[in-house]
DNA sequence: AGATTCCTGTAGCAATCACTACAAAAGCAT
DNA sequence: ATGCTTTTGTAGTGATTGCTACAGGAATCT
């Protein structure tokens, strides 16, 4: 590996930082060297602009976000409830934070069809529902990528509601599944 | 009404308008006045600030959203899983779409803590939660409650996969409510 | 040693942002 | 018509955006 790859990789972890600690509104490129330690010029010298150090970076903190999820999931799958249960309990984290934070201005920016934030966003949902379809329950694999949908989807929206203020109704809302 | 207050009244529904087309990252004071047919001095002479402006217009917009929800919904209180699949369907109508983005932005905002936008998307979501505790069956109404919580949580999940680009696992999320 | 490529700092670009100072115009009461 | 308030246009503020031209220095190769 080149100086310049190593030294890349480092950027590409103080990167993920940043961005997770002041999201994607606050990562200018003058706020990001700032946080790197080194002037927006290097930044455009590692990286060919700002598009492609921003799909870097998110790529990193994908990676990051899969640990974080795996350590939080249970060893064996478990039916819808309980991962809902034991996930929307860690999203409490205040580790997991930033992550929903980062994945809520990625999903508006994708709605209006910014690139690449549409094309990274896909990606990640991909990941999150191969993610829960390996941590539920069910022996058809259609049936459990469905679950596996309505698992994210739901999660998704309790993050959604935590982040309008209304983290009672999110937890009120988790109170409800079992109910249901 | 004074004159002023006539001509602000319209104002609102063009900024209303064009908020929802372009969507509030594309809704510059320049541009907002360019579809006003208006300079932006003259909306800062309407509007003290523009945190004054969008809480307005925002506002309008929850208005209109709320008359086409209730157009979407059924007349008389139904199951979960019934008016959940209404809407999810009505969602995909095209007039509601940029209300789904917009609401999408300004959360995303909102998690981040920017003002007025927190204020404001705890507002919608109360009301959100409130229109479904009056569309849902049940007799407690605490337990209705918690039901309309995650009927929202649950449905702006579903819109969030579909602003992902995974419109496809928002229709198997849908289908998997029933099977449960 | 000389040449060539790689690295990095300074300075600046044009565009955009929300917002404002100033003043001309328009309306209106006297 | 005179004076007064309300409305509007012009032009500009300083700050920030992503990005680039230029050039000096460092490292590497011949």
């Amino acid at each position: 590996m080149s100086i310049r790859e190593t030294r890349r990789e480092a950027v590409i972890d103080r990167l993920a930082d940043h961005i997770l600690q002041a999201g994607l509104s606050g990562s200018s490129l003058k706020a990001l060297a700032a946080a790197v330690g080194a002037s927006d010029r290097m930044l455009l010298y590692y990286f060919r602009n700002k598009d492609d150090l921003l799909t870097t970076a998110l790529g990193r903190i994908a990676e990051r976000l899969t640990r974080l999820l795996d350590a939080a999931a249970p060893p064996e799958p478990v039916p819808f409830e309980t991962l809902l249960a034991t996930l929307a309990a860690a999203m409490g984290d205040p580790a997991l934070k930033p992550y929903m934070e980062v994945w809520l201005e990625l999903v508006a920016a994708s709605a209006r069809g910014v690139e690449p934030h549409r094309t990274i966003s896909g990606a990640i949902a991909d990941g999150f529902i191969a993610w829960a379809a390996e941590h539920l329950v069910g022996e058809d694999a259609d049936q459990r990528q469905a679950q596996a949908a309505l698992f994210v989807a739901t999660l998704d929206g309790l993050m959604l509601l935590d982040a309008a203020g209304r983290s009672d109704a999110a937890a009120r809302a988790v109170g409800a599944i079992r109910a249901r």
